[in-house]
DNA sequence: TGTAATTTTGTAATGAATTTAATTTTTAAC
DNA sequence: GTTAAAAATTAAATTCATTACAAAATTACA
């Protein structure tokens, strides 16, 4: 694990993108950035509660908001069966995401496909490649339910 | 317009895709088809309510799903402000969307980028790539407000 | 320390999506 | 044609992710 995740490296990390670093922001970023499993807002909330029990779910989805619009945090783009929001720390190196139709498991690809920056009136931002299938397990499955 | 979104061939598209091609179903797939808005669920059951006022929310989403497993349709891989699934036709030319983080809106983009198949314990069906940023009325709504 | 601005919190409300079971329609066998 | 089984549709009720709101707590700064 990197520097970038230890307390007093996100603590700065906050306060240089002008977000004054609660203890709660500290903690939510801190968990998005450690965590390769693109976690939901409830799951963020589950984790840490036990450590902060008085902490609410709604300030998980105003700190994500507040981390996502400082991009900090990406939303992966992604429909899963769950219909929840998935989250990823902005802070590792561009990859790519594959999504199980079935179980919807997000899994990362550390390839990035070329993306030419498209024409049209919009200014880009970002851009990211999402790859649709059948993960090991549920193909295994599938194959047995035959 | 392509002869695809006839309801006649709607119809025996459904049907070579072992799917019974109910007035429902083909009236789901050909909105579909012929939209070009990423239309919701929601979207899909107002426009066709007040010609089919029996059509309940409930078929339209089995509809969705149904469509959706026989890959005639595609659910959009981006998460936009409304939180709701967003679909697409699968019948036309392979492209891209542009989601625009303020308004939520998704633009096509005929182009699509060069993606490699990942390596990885998964079958890979299909991919998409999305990018954000601002759309232009948005884009312009921010310089305003500076 | 005092005061204002910001942040957090809990509750309530919103609304998309699903579940359930009952009804209707279609299919196919006789 | 009749009829029985299967499939599809419907409406109501429920679930649950997310947001709105207002009060309480915390922090910054003078």
């Amino acid at each position: 694990m990197t520097q970038t995740s230890t307390t007093p490296a996100i603590t700065s990390l906050l306060s240089r993108a002008g977000i004054r670093p609660s203890v709660q922001r500290v903690a939510v970023m801190r968990y998005v950035a450690e965590s390769h499993s693109h976690p939901t807002a409830d799951d963020i909330y589950r984790s840490l509660s036990p450590d902060m029990p008085s902490l609410s779910k709604t300030t998980v989805y105003n700190t994500l908001r507040t981390l996502t619009d400082a991009r900090l945090i990406n939303m992966v783009d992604a429909q899963t069966p769950d219909c929840m929001g998935h989250y990823d720390s902005a802070l590792r190196d561009p990859h790519s995401h594959f999504v199980c139709r079935c179980c919807g498991r997000i899994i990362d690809i550390a390839m990035t496909p070329e993306a030419p920056m498209p024409e049209g009136d919009f200014t880009v931002e970002s851009s990211s490649t999402c790859y649709r299938g059948l993960c090991a397990d549920c193909r295994t499955q599938a194959t047995i339910s035959l």
